[in-house]
DNA sequence: ACAACTTTGAGAACGAGTCTCATTATCTAC
DNA sequence: GTAGATAATGAGACTCGTTCTCAAAGTTGT
């Protein structure tokens, strides 16, 4: 048996043009299936490959194919509803449902993502220095000289 | 036909352990396939594919098995002789012959990945600094404040 | 209700990379 | 130099992640 559509509600969600030329595309239909897939994303926090997104949407939609899986991975990501990760080559792509803006720190063994806050560039250098220098550091303020925008050659 | 070996000279060259224990591995022997390989990935600065590698390899030595290049590389890699780039899922693995610390900008259309010199945190925080406000900055002066290793509680 | 379009699931197909294996080189005693 | 042990090779089968194809079934607009 083949083809089913869609099923039940379907909604659509807007998608952002982040970094496109307006080219006309419309919003992606939330169908069941491609819900199923987005709720695993947002449920689970383990950086999830596309087989792993694929068997925990059967425990909630068992017939789901995996074409369908794959494919609602690759609109979600296209309507900037997911991330996906490259973890190194020769490993499977992996989902992230967590679209603000963070970075990762992978595992050369097990390939397993954590989410990290990369400190800000002052931090990381007061930190360095702290480490090289042996000081405790306790305080620090950078001053910058210039020439305000009104007072630049060409202002 | 199968098997054939080395062939012509074949020397070693040593690996460097850099982060791995001490597991009494030998140097990589370094047969004519193997230099065929690292010279061409020395030669070329397009960050190719294995893919690539293997076609410049066979022009000059034309009988060499795609398996002997995967595994050279894979081999050049382990000893740091060679760089694997990971530019993206579902993208082939990319190698670079230069092993010195640098990083890449990867065109997101055709996975083409140029050398970057990234700026060091300071500049990045003029740059940015300079950008934001307008400001031409022509010089700075980060002072920190803390304790030295001598005075610090219990140093 | 009907036509046009979209989505689906199954499975074939694909590409990158690895594994297997018989064969051939190279290395280490002697 | 020769023999035996060990390592490397090339061909091709194989694996795995992912995409493609296609008929069937769902959805949308009128």
């Amino acid at each position: 048996m083949a083809g089913r559509g869609g099923g039940g509600r379907t909604d659509n969600i807007g998608r952002d043009n982040i970094g496109r030329d307006m080219d006309g595309q419309q919003d992606l239909r939330l169908t069941p299936q491609r819900r199923a897939v987005l709720e695993v994303l947002r449920a689970v926090h383990s950086h999830p490959t596309a087989a792993e997104v694929y068997d925990r949407v059967r425990e909630v939609a068992p017939g789901i194919g995996a074409a369908t899986v794959y494919r609602s991975l690759g609109l979600l990501v296209q309507a900037g509803q997911a991330r996906e990760l490259s973890l190194g080559n020769g490993t499977a792509a992996r989902y992230d449902g967590n679209t603000s803006r963070h970075d990762h720190l992978v595992c050369d063994r097990c390939g397993r993502a954590v989410d990290i806050d990369l400190p800000s560039p002052v931090e990381m250098i007061v930190n360095e220095l702290a480490h090289s220098t042996g000081f405790a550091i306790t305080g620090y303020d950078l001053q910058l000289r210039g020439l305000c925008p009104s007072c630049r050659p060409g202002g």
